[in-house]
RNA sequence: AGGCGCGUAGCUCAGUGGGAGAGCGCUUCCUUGACACGGAAGAGGUCGGGGGUUCAAUCCCCCCCGUGCCUACCA
């Protein structure tokens, strides 16, 4: 794997690099987690994707996360499974295929169920594993001996035990009910399956004409063509206007049937007229009205969104035509009294976006309530924590407000509902394997439901199913309940409650102990509707183009507790450049690493006498930066620990430390080989921190190191080391970088190129200062490219200068050739002005006797040394101006 | 209707009850033997508007404006 040191290309290219070390992990099995390790277990199973999928920005988020979390731990030396797998998804998987039969001008009908399911299964074997290749692109790290699909025998398998077990204890029930049904996908919906949209429609005032005598009532309504189906007109009781009429008939218009005027508190007296049409098998309130009263429920749209044969002249017609067909003719009937623009909200198909029908249909359902009970339970004990916090708050509003869960659909592609209709006496019998004969009447004659389950209903077992439940396997032993579910807020319900439902339910444990919800990523797909600038990033094309590594990277940098995620390209390549710059800092290292024989060792803490300032600098730098960025990952707050690495290792290994070292490098002194040894050991160290976010390159990169270890993916996560914490060596850099900084400035201000080198007189007026730059004069010189450095006091009678002021020392600049004294003198008068704005208002504040009084004593030392400081900074502003003129 | 969130530099976004930050972009200078996907310096913000609490508010509270989302059985 070694290629020559000396021979790194001058920029990183990631694309051999990640084929290449994908294949490496793969091959050494760093995935696998055993069952037999003494590790502490640390587990996360997949969101599964859905094998119509491919890898969208949310996918991308989200694996980046899971495979951040899995690596850092796995780093740390726990046993970490990363458990993957992928979701059959029902009804958008079912309608691939019948795109593709409808292209070939057949439908599923025709095709036969059996031939259909097949054709499924084909396919997802030829295109439904895509996306876990471009899993893999990314880098994830999933243990893919382990992998899953819902639809296994075993997930399957324990679907049935579910479906079975809940059914036996009453907690599955099948019933006529008015649910939503989508005629496109002829199949009912779970009501989380319906997105509502606010929709510009109209409202039809139509008049009811009384059997008895000439009056009429006027109904307002959105659909009139579920006036076909009314069994009744209702008002409120206590609506003065229409207590007359309680009780009277009414004339349903167009088919003239008779129907009865009731009183229902339901009716909102301030709504429209106050009279309320009543369709019990088209609208769930009505539903619920007409089983109050006993009402018919007359079905007038079918399973295909036509009118039935109960609409009489209309039978036959789609749901919207005869919307428009029935207006025509109650307006000709003068049956219409006015139309009003009104907006409402509409039900559409999440799968298709069909407008719903609310329908009444026999459907299979889950009591949720005695589920959904441990389940809040478990929250609010803090068995499963939720991640930010404020999630917790939905999830509770929704848990104690659930409804039970329609769990059939009238798909094929799914798992069919384990019940089985007498042909004889029309029990049903329930069972995990076919039964032999009914289990009421006993006859032999069975036919299966046809029904499938809801895809969610299989997800809901995902964390213990794929870990082979209903067996008892050292799986479950071992990594059950998870520790961790990383996972997007649009599925908090559709997903994550219902797991933590049936974990409680059938492990009598929680899934797993924290969640961590993270951003959504806005996308072109009109899901999170934004100012939409037509800004589409497809992840593919960005690892193509950036590296899988840059791009993770941007991720993490982007995830944000609580917010929105709206890429741009620009700021990935912001971080390929950091990839590169890291590439570039160990191809330097390398190119100085040659004559270094043996391995790369730990430093010991009784060495740090041979070394530099610099040296025990950047170490007590890396440790703390090790604490921060372990902390953050800690608290799920990626953003900062990427940042924490980023800022380190480019502002201050790169732009400091190695800039320092150099000279050190270029002799063959024993100072050399420290200065080696704390580069390479510190490298180490920062690549693996790196890790997590950026596998790829550290990998390359960290096997050209010449570091103990097969793999940088299975070295030991750093780990601070409080003794090299170094507070005072600290401030001696600082304090350096402040006084460099400061002839820099006069460089850049004054335009002096690096090129030409310069004067400086320092002047410190206190001894630690004239100590540190006394010890650091040559690094002096050398960043801030000095020709000629005197310490001591300057003659302010002999040559001009530009000064600036550090603490105590003073910093005289004395430049080569004639500058613009004019108009550095007006940049010095800018500069003075700004600082004494700033004295004004710490003087104000100081001089507040409450703020002096009520203060915290640090806050006001600091603002005392504040004012000290400014004040000699304006003098010697002042003094400085002086000379000039 | 209820609930949640957002509005900080030209753009994309961090952040904090006590000195306004990053990346990109912009200006000036620099092909210095790791890196021009680079180095050095710099300009740029009344932290949406108004009020309140506080010694102190970009941050906490209230109102308003703009904007996004979630939940809901108003015809």
């Amino acid at each position: 794997m070694r290629t020559d040191k000396a021979q790194l290309a001058k920029t990183y290219d990631p694309a051999i690099t990640e084929e290449k070390w994908y294949r490496y992990w793969l091959e050494k099995g760093y995935f696998h987690a055993r069952t037999d390790a003494p590790a502490e277990p640390f587990t996360i199973v997949i969101p599964p994707p859905n094998i119509t999928g491919s890898l969208h920005m949310g996918h991308a988020l989200n694996n980046t996360l899971q495979d951040i979390l899995v690596r850092w731990k796995r780093m740390q030396g726990y046993n970490a499974l990363w458990l993957p797998g992928t979701d059959h998804a029902g009804i958008a998987t079912q309608n691939v295929i019948e795109q593709q039969l409808l292209k070939e001008g057949s439908n599923r009908y025709q095709y036969g169920r059996e031939r259909f399911i097949q054709r499924v299964w084909q396919w997802r074997e030829e295109s439904g594993r895509a996306i876990i290749e471009q899993l893999k692109k990314l880098g994830s790290s999933c243990d893919w001996q382990r992998e899953r699909f819902t639809m296994d025998e075993g997930l399957s398998r324990a679907v049935k035990e579910v479906f079975v077990r809940l059914y036996q204890e009453g907690l599955i029930y099948r019933d006529n009910y008015i649910i939503n049904w989508c005629p496109r996908c002829q199949t009912a919906l779970s009501d989380l399956e319906v997105e509502h949209e606010e929709i510009k429609g109209h409202l039809y005032y139509v008049r009811y004409f009384l059997v008895e005598g000439d009056g009429y009532l006027t109904v307002a309504t959105t659909r009139p063509e579920t006036i076909l189906g009314d069994t009744a007109v209702a008002v409120n009781p206590n609506d003065s206007r229409y207590i007359p009429y309680l009780g009277k008939e009414l004339y349903l218009p167009i088919l003239n049937r008779k129907i009865p005027l009731i009183a229902d508190e339901y009716v909102d007296i301030a709504f429209g007229t106050g009279v309320l049409k009543v369709t019990p098998a088209h609208d769930p309130n009505d539903f619920l009205m007409g089983l109050r009263h006993q009402l018919a429920q007359i079905k007038v749209i079918g399973e295909d969104g036509r009118m039935t044969a109960e609409a009489g002249k209309y039978a036959g017609m789609d749901r919207f035509q005869c919307r428009k067909a029935l207006l025509g003719d109650l307006e000709q009937a003068c049956y219409l009294e006015k139309k009003e623009d009104y907006s409402h909200s509409v039900g559409h198909c999440y799968r298709c976006k069909t407008i719903v029908e609310p329908n009444l249909s026999r459907q299979w359902f889950v009591r949720m309530e005695p589920l959904a009970k441990p389940a809040i339970q478990a929250v609010n004990e803090g068995r499963v924590r939720i991640i930010p916090t404020s999630w917790e708050k939905t999830y509770f509003e929704w848990m104690h407000n659930i409804r039970d869960w329609c769990i059939s659909r009238q798909i094929w592609w799914g798992h069919r509902i384990p019940a089985w209709h007498c042909q004889a006496c029309e029990a049903i019998t329930v069972d995990r394997e076919e039964p032999r004969a009914c289990q009421q009447c006993g006859s032999p004659n069975l036919s299966q439901e046809t029904d499938v389950l809801d895809t969610w209903f299989s997800s809901a077992l995902w964390p213990f199913s794929t870990l082979g439940w209903p067996d008892k396997t050292r799986d479950l032993e071992v990594f059950y309940p998870t520790s961790v579910l990383v996972t997007g807020f649009d599925i908090l319900f559709f997903w994550v409650a219902r797991m933590i439902m049936m974990g409680l339910k059938f492990m009598g444990e929680v899934p797993f102990r924290e969640v961590y919800i993270h951003a959504l990523v806005r996308d072109a797909e009109g899901k999170k509707m934004s100012k939409s600038r037509g800004n589409v990033i497809d992840p593919l094309v960005m690892i193509e183009r950036y590296g899988a590594d840059a791009f993770r990277f941007t991720l993490a940098a982007f995830a944000v507790q609580g917010r929105d995620i709206f890429l741009s390209e620009e700021r990935i390549q912001g971080y390929r450049n950091f990839a590169n710059k890291v590439w570039n800092a160990l191809r330097f290292a390398l190119m100085n690493l040659t004559d270094l024989c043996g391995q790369i060792e730990e430093l010991k803490l009784a060495d740090q006498h041979h070394m530099e300032t610099e040296d025990r600098w950047i170490i007590s730098r890396l440790n703390r930066v090790i604490g921060q960025v372990n902390i953050a990952l800690e608290e799920y707050k990626f953003n900062e620990a990427a940042s924490n690495i980023y800022q380190f290792f480019w502002h201050e290994l790169c732009d400091w430390y190695l800039e320092l070292i150099k000279p050190r490098l270029r002799q063959s002194t024993p100072s050399k080989l420290v200065a080696q040894q704390v580069m390479a050991f510190v490298l180490d160290k920062s690549l693996r921190l790196l890790h997590p976010f950026m596998p790829f390159i550290t990998e390359e990169l960290w096997q050209q190191l010449s570091v103990a270890g097969e793999g940088i993916m299975v070295a030991p996560f750093p780990k601070t080391q409080e003794a090299w914490i170094a507070p005072q060596i600290e401030e001696e850099m600082s304090f350096l970088m402040e006084v460099i900084g400061a002839i820099r400035n006069i460089r850049g201000e004054l335009n002096i190129p690096p090129g030409c080198k310069i004067e400086v007189v320092l002047d410190p007026k206190e001894p630690g200062e004239l100590a540190i730059i006394e010890r650091h004069q040559h690094h002096i010189v050398l960043l801030a490219s000095v020709e000629k450095l005197k310490i001591g006091a300057w003659d302010s009678t002999a040559k001009k200068a530009v000064s600036a002021l550090v603490y105590k020392t003073e910093i005289f600049v004395l430049p080569p050739t004639t500058i613009d004294w004019q108009s550095e003198g007006k940049r010095l008068s800018r500069e003075l002005a700004k600082i004494e704005e700033e004295l004004r208002l710490v003087e104000a504040k100081l001089s507040n006797e409450s703020f002096r009084a009520k203060v915290p004593r640090a806050i006001l030392e600091k603002n005392i040394q504040k004012e000290q400081a400014l004040r000699e900074k304006a003098e010697n502003l002042r003094k400085s101006l002086e000379k000039m003129s």
